[in-house]
DNA sequence: AATGCGGGGCT
DNA sequence: AGCCCAGCATT
């Protein structure tokens, strides 16, 4: 057009995240809900029935909830059973009980309306940092980030955040992010849109990258790492145990054998043959010394992980030129002696190959063949 | 049937 | 900083 405007913008300008995402939001996102309203109660409300429910079951219930409490003051002279009972059916009821003390306070503290900063939403039950956020941007109070669950996964990925995203540092950052990129002017539009776009287009599964605003920018799109993302903590719990074994092997006349024996139809392992485990060190220390084997040496303790728990198997090893004297003691625990060509037979197999690499014994389950490696 | 989820409260 | 909540969605 003009020559100014040609010589200035003689390249294409990529416009901001935030104008993207409001570009977006102005030509798809929904703007008939009824709780997009300037009220921050009725923002407040549904805010809180959003944290935990769908917006086609919030619908409902927010509208039989508005029509009974129109207003703030309405609700916080209610009785707590007829808010519960309005609730009933949502799920999680502490924070319908939440919502109603809230209210009683904002009649007692900030004379009968949700106060107009932060650090006062903060103060009350059932408001955390974004839940704040929603009421003081969505109605167009003052601009502050909001950081729910589905802007988080969206920032995890355009910004190819790494880590469990619950972990503190983690979340600093992607707080961070929410704060650097929100805009001066059109903040409400801009945070309502996040929200919708983490929910429906950067999805937890399938998201639909071909129909995001800022997909250009998406780091973990470049990458190729948007499965991947976010990051949650590895599995609760898992507890590691340890596993002390008796690792005995011996190479008479060239065939190398291990001494396994059968565990019982309970616990790990059922009725498959390993090498035999013992409750502690100290056990394994005891029953060795008891058949008379000479010491041995300590193996590499090697990980394994199941479902439900990760053991730590610490082997204490023997591999003699000869089977090895065992007296009596080691028939206390049922144990016998398997050729290692024969060990898929009795299998269970990748703890058992994991320990015999380590202490030099190669079983091929295909091949049945086994050597020193 | 089992697992994942997520904002906020609580310790 | 980390665990728990409690019920639905997803796998």
């Amino acid at each position: 057009m003009r020559a100014l405007g040609q010589s200035l913008l003689h390249k294409p300008v990529v416009p901001s995240f935030s104008a993207r995402v409001i570009q977006w939001f102005s030509r798809y996102g929904r703007r008939d809900l009824p709780w997009q309203v300037a009220d921050p109660y009725a923002v407040w409300v549904s805010e809180i029935m959003l944290q935990q429910t769908q917006v086609a079951k919030v619908l409902d219930y927010y509208a039989r909830f508005m029509a009974r409490f129109p207003t703030l003051a309405a609700l916080a002279q209610a009785r707590e059973d007829e808010v519960l009972a309005l609730w009933s059916g949502l799920g999680y009821y502490n924070r319908a009980r939440h919502l109603h003390r809230a209210a009683g306070l904002c009649l007692s503290r900030h004379g009968g309306q949700l106060p107009h900063t932060l650090e006062a939403l903060l103060a009350l039950p059932g408001i955390g940092r974004s839940t704040a956020g929603a009421i003081l941007s969505l109605t167009g109070q003052s601009a502050q980030p909001i950081l729910d669950g589905n802007v988080k996964r969206l920032f995890a990925r355009h910004f190819l955040i790494e880590g469990d995203t619950n972990r503190s540092a983690v979340q600093k950052r992607l707080w961070a992010l929410a704060e650097k990129h929100l805009p001066e002017t059109g903040f409400a539009h801009y945070n309502q849109a996040l929200m919708d776009l983490g929910a429906n287009v950067c999805r937890r599964s399938g998201p639909r990258c071909d129909e995001c605003p800022v997909s250009d920018t998406c780091q973990a799109l470049q990458h190729k790492r948007v499965a991947e993302l976010p990051q949650r903590r590895q599995k609760t719990g898992s507890p590691r145990v340890s596993m002390p074994l008796a690792v005995l092997i011996h190479d008479h006349q060239s065939i190398p054998a291990v001494f396994l024996c059968q565990r019982s139809s309970h616990g790990i392992w059922p009725g498959l043959w390993f090498v035999p485990v013992f409750e502690s060190a100290s056990q394994l220390d005891d029953w060795w010394k008891a058949t008379g084997l000479p010491q041995g040496h300590a193996g590499e303790p090697i990980t394994h992980v199941l479902t439900h728990r990760q053991l730590v198997l610490k082997p204490r090893v023997l591999r003699c030129a000869t089977r090895p004297a065992l007296n009596d003691q080691a028939d206390a625990i049922r144990g016998r002696w398997v050729n290692v060509a024969e060990l898929t037979q009795y299998a269970h197999p990748r703890a058992l190959q994991k320990l015999l690499q380590q202490v030099g014994l190669r079983s091929d389950p295909n091949q049945a063949r086994l050597g020193r490696s």
